[in-house]
DNA sequence: TCAATCATTGACCAATTGGATAATAAACTA
DNA sequence: TAGTTTATTATCCAATTGGTCAATGATTGA
């Protein structure tokens, strides 16, 4: 049973995150965010205790859409090569692999170092998806590489993501997949097949 | 002979990153680009016609100082490798992957999508990033793979500058070099030792 | 039913800020 | 040197915005 005012605290702060992927950090005002969730300024900080707060849980609500995407992909993951895919390809699902949202994710990241509690979430957030990896790679490469193919996987990530964010539709998720297929395989020697989907037909 | 306006131009557009590093966009005013150039306001909006200006300087300001270091380096280059190495670790000068040289590049990045002239900016500076890119790997890897790998560096460079941007200090510029000579090497079976200024002793 | 809590709004305020302008000082030129 | 251009500052203004507050409407619960 969830209180209306958890619902209300919900639809602002994905209110918020909208608005941040529209009009990036500089755009984002509270009277925006508010009508955004079709509500008065007011209501904002009636739920939240000021401008801050409003995108600290907006990190928390991008990143949570971000785990629902993986989390959904690797319950079907049966093996430790399934659950890497899982990883990787949920970054990149497509109806979160867009500029809008990678910008608005990119804005956010640039607010990090110029807030505690964003770089606090930050941390957070990588440390469960090093964790992640690392689980995924235990069985999968040298233990002593394991480390730092996962940080590789994330900086890549990131780096495609800040790519889409700038190129937006100029750069497309085919070449952000096929770039995490060819540095999996040159580093793991593994083919994960994460492009296939663009695939004429096997070869 | 550098005419005294365009001395004055280069100290308020050093200045304009120097306030983007320490305050990011969200806090980077005329005011305070003006008193970290130890001037007034209205000098700034006599030399650029708008805020926006002035930040596009920053832009090619920041840009300018990274090709320094990358040409610096270059000169010595008396081959493809070197050349590789030359562009690779230029983008890694000690006083330039500083966290708050990271932070000022991000704050850019994250504005380039609200605003057009940023944008031609960054696709000017991509392309040159790429090209050299592309010229150096002509010898070093098959011709098929040389836009994909040359596409792979700059994209895990980002992404190493993202995460000093997020972690600071606590991702060190070694980290970064160990990154890239790995994927270089998985992806090239070239040793370009950029990390080597690290190493205990030759094993 | 009635009071008490909660949700929501609109008006208001003080601070900030981008930008314009006019006045002044400095530098240059003929 | 006189006059013209250029550099610089201080002042002012309108717009925006984060945040407060009191008033009002809706829900709830005993």
């Amino acid at each position: 049973m969830k209180s209306l005012s958890e619902i209300r605290r919900a639809e602002l702060r994905r209110a918020a995150f909208a608005v941040l992927q529209q009009q990036g950090m500089a755009g984002a005002t509270l009277e925006k965010v508010a009508a955004q969730a079709g509500a008065s300024k007011g209501i904002v900080l009636h739920y939240f205790r000021n401008k801050q707060e409003v995108f600290e849980h907006a990190m928390r609500e991008a990143n949570a859409q971000l785990m629902e995407s993986i989390v959904l992909r690797m319950r079907q993951a049966r093996s430790p090569q399934e659950r890497l895919f899982a990883i990787i390809d949920g970054n990149f699902a497509e109806h979160f692999f867009q500029p809008s949202v990678c910008q608005g994710w990119l804005s956010l990241c640039a607010a990090v170092p110029h807030d505690k509690t964003l770089a606090r979430i930050q941390r957070v957030i990588h440390a469960r998806m090093r964790s992640n990896l690392v689980s995924a790679l235990k069985d999968l490469v040298a233990a002593k590489d394991i480390e730092a193919t996962a940080l590789g996987i994330t900086t890549l990530i990131d780096g495609l993501w800040l790519r889409r964010s700038l190129q937006g539709e100029r750069f497309t998720r085919r070449e952000a997949l096929e770039q995490m297929e060819d540095y999996v395989r040159a580093r793991t020697g593994l083919a994960l097949g994460l492009a296939d989907a663009f695939r004429q037909a096997s070869p």
